[in-house]
DNA sequence: CGTGCATTTTTGTCCTAGACAAATCGACGT
DNA sequence: ACGTCGATTTGTCTAGGACAAAAATGCACG
């Protein structure tokens, strides 16, 4: 198996750290230590792309750059490895375990997690819909997907699953929820919702989520799918004569940007209309003038409830 | 309706210019003119911003960014407007108009055109589902689908159709191919393919489409849907035991990052596994040794047969 | 009047090295 | 245990220079 050297812009794409950061720490750090091409240009050795992609995840998990880069190899590897159940280093990590699935729902999470890890789309693929037959479109999503959804993303932070493993699930899931959502009847009714993502978030289920769980109460839902720019989420809303704009967040999302981006959409969007943000993503999110978050979905559908309550006076 | 100044940041996300394209224009081409903010950073003009997307916009159309910002505003826009059906300026258009619609399926191409233009969601997936059902999927997909992509393609890029707008179509599309999908049987077959797009691509109806006609052949299919890391698509291969990896580019995506793109999956791939990439992105590719390359579908589809002829042998 | 090849222009990306604001940490006092 | 305040960490921004690949142009030749 050859492994080739890679540019700065190949790194940027499989390590989703940004050229900047990558010169800085190693400006800082000292690492990554990238040689030289004929150009002048970095190139940086296999070995090395694999250490940034592991110091990627446990940065997810919590830890800060300077630390992880501070110790040596072999103590980053043991803080990769180990209490796959235990407590997380720093509050990022909080409620990442919250799974500890109780119930018919905990066993159905760690099948589900096998059959990912053995690679079998087929099975999976039949025993997530056989689950949402059987709990129905509404319990599936609040007490199924959710609990799988942070499971997954919490495998793949620990070094469990590999980025594709979670591509599998994620691609078997919306498979199972777009079925749902299509069988359901097109409704009407207000208020008329938008949901989509902002460019730089292409997590698509937290999005399929809310739309089941609005449209199963009746709301008239449009979705833009990922990655709307700022600019034609109002054009999509005023053309839509929409009453709520509803933005998915997930964990992964760079925290740092969400609140300028929820405040730059808020002043795009006429005052008529409301703007909620959901996901992992705005768990740890202060107040902003004009936008509701909701961390659960179940806050969400009541926020839908209120909407209709005052809406009727 | 207050419309902020921008950082350069919000620039890039809104236009997908990237910073150093936005600077390095301000160097040479006097525009685009950012004033600063408090910290000496630079903040653009609403107007700015607009002027930016249409030269965006004109670019994919094969423009050039030095002869656009060298002339007037007023002629910039009148670039823009005419010739709906007209002559492309440069190759670089070229088979963009293709369309040009005969019989049964160009009625029903104006006809969903219309529907996006009028945002009518409801009707524009009703109209999808029923032509989908009528022709029979293959049909469908070869004959309807594909000239629509590049109608709604051209219309985006013309300015008739605004981002969201291509939005709103694929996602009713993407519903109707994905629940075609669902029904088919399950095969198990030779070869088994795995479907995916590089990252920064997100365009994901070229792999719905091709998914579609490979599983109508009754190969074996998996999809890790868009933007997965080269890394990870050869993990991915190694743990389906595929035999072909197939790759979609679109129109949209940067020509000149292809080759190398490829190059350098082939080099991650087992010798065995073959690399097989379509769309309309690899249109003006020269020959990668060990990649083929398939700018039509049906050549992708006897490309499948012909794998099976030999590997009979 | 095209057609192939060589040369010039255009254009995006990469380089260095410094600076700063926002977020986080850590210590202190209550 | 809890809030406040300074110190540290960290990502992103800035400047202007450089270069290679792609596109456009010029030119000789059939």
């Amino acid at each position: 198996m050859n492994r080739p050297y890679m540019t700065i812009a190949a790194v940027e794409r499989e390590t989703g750290l940004s050229k900047d950061t990558l010169r800085v720490w190693e400006r800082r750090y000292g690492f990554p230590t990238p040689e030289r091409d004929g150009n002048g240009e970095r190139i940086y050795a296999p070995e090395q792309v694999d250490k940034l992609r592991l110091v990627r995840r446990l940065m997810d998990r919590g830890y800060r750059p300077g630390r992880l880069l501070g110790i040596g190899d072999e103590a980053l590897a043991s803080l990769a490895a180990p209490a796959p159940s235990g407590e997380a280093p720093s509050p990022a990590a909080k409620g990442a375990a919250r799974l500890a699935g109780a119930s018919e729902a905990g066993a159905l999470c760690q099948q589900v997690l096998e059959l990912v890890r053995r690679h079998d789309v087929a099975a999976l693929r039949h025993a997530l819909h056989q689950a949402m037959v059987r709990q129905g479109l509404g319990r599936f999503v609040t007490d199924t997907v959710a609990p799988l959804n942070s499971a997954v993303g919490n495998a793949w932070m620990s070094g469990a699953f590999q980025v594709f493993e979670e591509h599998l699930y994620t691609e078997q899931m919306q498979a199972v929820l777009r079925q749902a959502i299509a069988t359901l009847p097109a409704a009407d009714a207000r208020p008329r919702m938008l949901l989509t993502t902002v460019p730089d978030e292409q997590h698509i289920l937290g999005l399929l989520m809310a739309e089941c769980l609005f449209a199963l109460e009746g709301a008239s839902c449009v979705s833009l799918g990922t990655q709307t720019p700022l600019y034609d989420i109002r054009l999509a809303a005023e053309a839509q004569g929409a009453d709520v704009v509803a933005l998915s967040f997930s964990a992964a999302f760079p925290q740092r940007q969400v609140a300028p981006l929820l405040t730059q959409l808020r002043g795009l969007l006429p005052a008529g209309i409301a703007l909620w943000a959901g996901g992992s993503g705005v768990e740890r999110l202060g107040e902003l003038p004009g936008v509701k978050c909701y961390v659960r979905l179940d806050e969400a559908v009541q926020a839908l409830r209120d909407w209709r309550a005052q809406a009727a006076s």
